[in-house]
DNA sequence: CCGAGCGGAGAACGAACGTTCTCCAACGCG
DNA sequence: CGCGTTGGAGAACGTTCGTTCTCCGCTCGG
């Protein structure tokens, strides 16, 4: 009995990282209503019942599925600008790596700000979501603003310049909005000791 | 029969007039998946035979929609920044003009990233008017760029900082970042002589 | 007054989709 | 070996929605 159960909660587990991984893709591609729960079935290779055990409606699967962009997007981030020493560095290297992201062949913008388009009207949980999700990426700007000794009020500055990248290479397609951003970055850096 | 026919063509009018007022709002609104046709009817008072008479399809409707966001907004902008004359004040005139639509009750950031976040993975047709209303966004910050002698490439800083206020704004529900994007530009403004 | 055609109200149709249900095979346990 | 539980495949159900069709009243020329 328990060695049966361990079973199905192994099995479980997989199924699950399945599901959130076809989701992952399905999702960000092409968009939560383009993408039908019977879509999400068969990329995942996991039953309809099963698939409806693990998360009860469409709106739980679309909040783990948030809730994992928004943990791999800030820990890759993180990574990567860490990876630098100095402080201002570090500011810049934010925008290099947006860069990168940009570059990935599969980019298609901000999953948040393309969810919050699609049903931020209507639905709660994508509203929190993406507030949540905005915010913290902006509590990590402020510590990197402070750790820079900047004025605070940069971190407003940067985080538009950040938000308006991202959707601005989403919408052309290329990955020439972050050069830009960084420099526009470099440029209220280097000028704030005019203040 | 002459008479009869203007009478229908008069009606047509302005029941073509009717379903883009309703249509101008509540796609914008709750977006253009979640607004049916028969809901378009039933706001506009526009008969289904009629509606479909003028629009064979809804996309048809959807490209009308974005043509007269696209126009009405460029109105709205050149008129509010070209009440300024000196061409420094212009620039910044843009931001003053974004702070006003933010705190319009029913701004919903802009309807074309939220279309594109609904439905840019699998029409044509909204990516295409996306670029084009972009684009011509683009088109008139470079000409007051030039007209106040400032270099080609702030222009792209300044659609960055554009964007990324739109975006923060619709999701946090909040003018404040028309303020800061001002901010920014004018201290990329009084900056550019250093180089 | 009459017939023809335009237009409105809303039913109808077909497809898509979220969710549930049915049927059946596999498997562990007595 | 039966038995009860689990899970898979996929049909089924109910709803929504884009689009079309039906029926009916109105108007307008004769």
């Amino acid at each position: 009995m328990v060695l049966h159960a361990r079973g199905v909660a192994v099995d479980a587990q997989t199924a699950e990282t399945r599901v959130l991984a076809a989701a992952y893709e399905l999702f960000y591609e092409r968009g939560v209503q383009a993408v039908g729960m019977d879509e999400i079935r068969a990329t995942s290779g996991v039953s309809l019942k099963r698939l409806y055990k693990l998360f009860p409606a469409k709106e739980r699967l679309v909040e783990s599925y948030l809730r994992q962009r928004d943990e791999r997007l800030r820990e890759s981030m993180t990574r990567y600008v860490e990876a630098h020493e100095s402080p201002e560095r570090r500011l810049l290297a934010v925008f290099d790596w947006l860069h990168e992201w940009f570059s990935e062949p599969d980019f298609r913008g901000c999953a948040f700000i393309n969810m919050f388009g699609e049903l931020g009207s209507t639905s709660p949980v994508v509203i929190d979501a993406t507030r949540a999700h905005k915010e913290a990426v902006r509590q990590y700007l402020t510590e990197l603003v402070a750790a820079a000794d900047q004025p605070a009020w940069l971190t407003d500055q940067l985080a538009l310049l950040v938000e308006g990248a991202i959707t601005t290479a989403a919408i052309f397609g290329t990955a020439e909005p972050a050069r830009q951003a960084r420099a526009a970055a470099a440029r209220l850096l280097t000028t704030t000791r005019n203040d």
